[in-house]
Order: structure tokens, then C-alpha cells, then sequence
RNA sequence: CGGGGCGUGGCUCAGUCCGGUAGAGCGCUGCGUUCGGGUCGCAGAGGUCCCCGGUUCGAAUCCGGGCGCCCCGACCA
């Protein structure tokens, strides 16, 4: 920190941008066990109206919410092979209980498959019990080396959908459901682009047939992978017996999915929209959408002002917009407007003895573009008036700003490792190349420029004209995308 | 688990080389003042100097051992 005030700025040290942003914010706060986390109410009221605006689109969708417990055998974590050796290093594992050693131990869940899919089994008799959509919201522990608040902790918060389907197809199809059930939410709500796609074998999940995936572009260029859908095929159903009868008597293993999103989409809320004063927050996720500041010097003022302060938040509070006015005695309004423009409140409404007189509020946005206003000096109800629509046209702005930046750093028709490199040493960012397909190739990017292959990408993200050879050599098969990540 | 750094009021750190009464800034409390971008003044509270052992008349400082944290690499939502 440069000093007690002022952040680190995010052209001097991202990362260390980022630590401190996220403290300084109350986001999140380091708890006493290594790599664990404490969400404060400002970080956790972001991550509640996210949970509420997923779980509305999963119920949309035909999902209900279930709860599975926190501890799993773990000879079931142990059934499904690749699953095995993809969570069996980051396992917690309770051994001891009631003052006596377990006969067998019990995992604290890496994740939910196996129990869930044990359970279906016994739900499960006939196609007509299919499809079983179910969710739940959930803590889940994997014991991860390098820690960061919110990217990467060893507890998490996150929810994990899956399903069981009579048919590959279906099972398919609700895997990109999902997928676009995710991409909505990251652009319609945290304003954050991601791009869809196809994970390759070597990065996909556990235990999977196919794992689809957001990539979203953070500030410093590298990707992060946001949310996950995989399409798991049989490989469950055949370890935990989960099987139907079909229509024609004979017998089946279903077909699952499973999805997934963490409160690392804060993480990258985050790293698309904060600046050098503080995080910014997309409006449809602020706890508190506006923020009045009341400006006064003697205490008859400081009655009038508050009082306006709070009809005014009422006024609002009619209009769907939260609002939260801050009256604190004790802070001049200089370190208010600092704090709310830390924590990324979208608007601050300050009111003054001036404006009482002129019945005008000076509204200033948290994001101004180059050469728009900052300070704007309005009627008092033509501001309480547009405020929804100021909030909405904010929210698509920071849209529209994490695209463009995201495009300026996206380079396609690279034909070579040695231009990748170039391009990640200098730039950084998000590149395009044709890929064969094999493994190697993958593996040597990987080596000579620290990039992995973040995604086969959808139709909507493909280069007009696709690639025709191979970044290492050869005939392309697929445009992918390859990015330094998180 | 390898490499580097660090443990001193709530926070950020100085003091450690060269042993001699424990400091600063910020924050906190009270009073006053100020309030349209982190007001200012006065008064105050607050520390087993990470732990254990040793050396010494005397250890935050020197020596030995331990613990913890952070950063950089190998695994990962």
C-alpha cells in the first residue's frame, strides 16, 4: 500500500491490487484457519442477489433446490475412477468422531456427485421417474495450496445442479441449458462477457464426458474460469447403479449432468469492473444501489438534510431502487464518498443546504466515461424519477465496457506458438488458434508459454474464418482459445 | 513440498547490524471545531515486542530450537 488511504494501483501490481481491494472493501476478511475465508455483509449481500437471480433462472428452468449433506463415505468418493484421482489430493478427511476413530472415514464434500447420484439411485425406478433436476446451495472444501479470497479458498460457497436423464440427448441438452443459463446471468447481471465452450480432456472435470465452461477476461488479461457444466454421461450411473426401466421393460444407467457456479464469481465481479479507487459493483448485485450522502454544518441543517435524505430513499425505495443513506456524524463527506466509492456503490445522491433551497440533488455515478460529467445537478424528482433508468443504463455500460476491453485483447488468426508467446509476454489476453486436437501440442503450449487451453469455443465466439492449420504444425481441427489463467 | 521475505498497540511499520526505561503514522475514545472530496486542535486508552530455552547485571535486539503468516514456483471452481 502506498499509504493508509490510497490502493495499490492495478497498473503497479494487479494481484496485490486485488488483495487489497477486496479488504478494503469488507468484501472479505482472512479467517484464523489458513486458506479459509470470512464473507463480511457487504461481500455476502453481492453474493446473496446472486444466489437469487440464478435461483430464479434454475427454478425457470425446471429445477428445485434439494440439500445434501457435508459428509461423504469415503469409499464413494473412491467408486469412480477418474474422480478418485482428480479430488483425492485435495480431500479433507474426518477420521475421528464421538472420541473414537471412524471404521470408515468421511470426506468433507469436494463436491456432490457421489452422494447425490447414490441417493438418485434409490429414487430411480422407471423412465417416468426421470428427469430427476434438482440443486442445492452448498459449502464445499477442497484443500487447495495457493489460497486467494474468493478465487481460491478451501471452503467455498457455491451451488451445484444435477440431473439424471432416460437419454444421452437430453442429458446433452440440459448440460448447454445450463451453460446458457450461465452466461446469461454473468452478462446480464455481473455485466462480466464470458466466452462458452468445450473444455479439452486434459482440463476437464473429474469424472465427466464432456465439461463446457464461461471464460471471462479480467483486467490484467488473464482468464477465469466462472462457471462449469458438465455432461457426465454413465460414468456415475454405472459405479452408483442408477438405472431405469425404459418404456420397452429394459433395464438402463441413466444420464447425468452437474453445474456448477462459486462465490468466485465475486472474485471476478471483481477484477472486470473495479478501478483504482475501489471495486465497482454492477447495480442489479449492489447491495445498495444508491448511497445519500447529506452535506450540512449546523444541527438544524443536518435536520433538514437527513430528513430529506430519508424521504428521498423512501421515494426510491418505492421504485424498486435500495437505497441506504448515510448519516453517520462522525465522517466529513469527503471520507464517505471515498468509502462508497471503495465498496462500488453505482450512484451517491448528495444533498446539501444549497439544494434543500433549489430542491436539486447532485448525483455522480461511479463510472463516468471519458468526457461525460461526473457531477450531475438535478432536479430533485426528475433524479428520484430516473434513477431505474440511470441504474439500467449503468448496468448495460459496464457491459458493454468489459466486451470492448475484452475484444481490444483478443487475438485471433495467431498461427504459431512462438507468436502465442509473443503475444502473452507482451499483451496478454485471449488468443485464437487452429488445434489438431492432440494432446501434445497442448501440453507444449502449456510448457513454452504458461497458457492452457481454456475453451473449444462456441459458434457465437469463432473467428469468421476459421483456422486452417494447427498452432503446433499440422491440420487444425478446432479454433480454440488460449489464455493465462486463474 | 522447494526458493524468498516477515512476525513489535486494532492496522502499516521503524527500532534489531552496535543489548541499557518500547516508538511513529493511521485507526480508536472524549471534548471542541469542521462538514459540497479523506477537517483541525486538545486530552486519552491501548503492547506477555510470535513461543520456548540459553548467554548477560540487563534481551524486541545476540545464540539455539519451535510455531505462524505472506510472496514466488509444482496441483486447482
Amino acid at each position: 500500500m502506498t499509504d493508509d488511504k490510497a490502493l495499490t494501483r492495478r497498473s503497479e501490481d494487479f494481484s496485490a491490487w486485488y488483495n487489497e481491494v477486496v479488504l478494503r472493501a469488507e468484501l472479505a476478511d482472512h479467517s484464523p484457519v489458513r486458506g479459509s475465508m470470512v464473507i463480511r455483509p457487504w461481500g455476502y449481500g453481492i453474493w446473496e442477489n446472486m444466489q437469487r437471480a440464478l435461483d430464479d433462472m434454475f427454478k425457470e428452468t425446471g429445477h428445485e433446490n434439494a440439500y445434501f449433506p457435508l459428509l461423504i463415505p469415503m469409499s464413494f468418493i473412491e467408486r469412480e475412477k477418474e474422480h478418485v484421482a482428480g479430488f483425492k489430493p485435495e480431500l479433507a478427511v474426518v477420521t475421528h468422531a464421538g472420541g473414537k476413530e471412524l471404521e470408515e472415514p468421511l470426506v468433507v464434500r469436494p463436491t456432490s456427485e457421489t452422494v447425490i447420484y447414490a441417493m438418485y439411485a434409490k429414487w430411480v425406478q422407471s423412465y417416468r421417474d426421470l428427469p430427476i433436476l434438482l440443486n442445492q446451495w452448498a459449502n464445499v472444501m477442497r484443500w487447495e495450496l495457493r489460497t486467494r479470497l474468493f478465487l481460491r479458498t478451501s471452503e467455498f460457497l457455491w451451488q451445484e445442479g444435477h440431473t439424471a436423464h432416460a437419454t444421452d440427448e437430453e442429458a446433452q441438452e440440459e448440460t448447454l441449458r445450463m451453460l446458457g443459463v450461465y452466461r446469461k446471468f454473468m452478462e446480464d447481471w455481473i455485466a462480466m462477457p464470458v466466452v462458452t465452450g468445450l473444455k479439452s480432456d486434459s482440463e476437464k472435470f473429474a469424472g465427466a464426458v464432456r465439461t463446457y465452461t464461461c471464460e471471462a477476461m479480467m483486467q490484467d488479461r488473464r482468464a477465469l474460469q466462472a462457471g462449469t457444466s458438465h455432461h457426465l454421461g454413465q460414468n456415475f450411473s454405472k459405479q452408483f447403479d442408477l438405472t431405469f426401466q425404459t418404456e420397452k421393460g429394459e433395464e438402463e444407467y441413466a444420464w447425468n449432468t452437474s453445474w456448477g457456479v462459486s462465490t468466485r464469481l465475486v472474485g471476478g465481479m471483481v477484477m472486470t469492473h473495479g478501478d483504482d479507487a475501489g471495486i465497482v459493483v454492477p447495480p442489479r448485485l449492489a447491495p445498495a444501489q444508491v448511497v445519500v450522502v447529506p452535506i450540512y454544518r449546523k444541527d438544524d441543517q443536518r435536520a433538514a438534510v437527513v430528513g430529506k435524505a430519508q424521504e428521498i430513499k423512501e421515494r426510491l425505495a418505492e421504485r424498486g431502487v435500495r437505497t441506504r443513506v448515510d448519516d453517520r456524524d462522525h465522517l466529513n463527506p469527503g471520507a464517505k464518498f471515498y468509502e462508497w466509492e471503495r465498496k462500488g456503490v453505482p450512484f451517491r445522491l448528495e444533498i446539501g443546504p444549497r439544494d434543500l433551497e433549489k430542491q436539486q440533488v447532485v448525483l455522480v455515478k461511479r463510472v463516468t466515461a471519458p468526457g461525460e460529467d461526473r457531477k450531475h445537478f438535478l432536479p430533485e424528482s426528475q433524479a428520484v424519477e430516473e434513477l431505474p433508468s440511470r441504474l439500467q443504463a449503468f448496468q448495460e455500460e459496464l457491459l458493454e465496457r468489459a466486451r470492448a476491453e475484452r475484444e481490444a485483447h483478443s487475438h485471433r488468426g495467431v498461427k504459431s506458438i512462438g507468436e502465442l508467446n509473443e503475444i502473452l509476454e507482451s499483451e496478454g489476453g485471449f488468443v485464437y488458434t487452429g488445434w489438431s486436437g492432440d494432446p501434445e501440442v497442448e501440453e507444449r503450449v502449456k510448457e513454452e508459454t504458461k497458457a492452457t487451453l481454456r475453451c473449444i469455443p462456441d459458434a457465437d465466439f469463432r473467428s469468421e474464418s476459421p483456422p486452417d492449420t494447427c498452432v503446433g504444425g499440422g491440420k487444425a481441427r478446432w479454433e480454440v482459445l488460449w489464455a493465462r489463467a486463474y
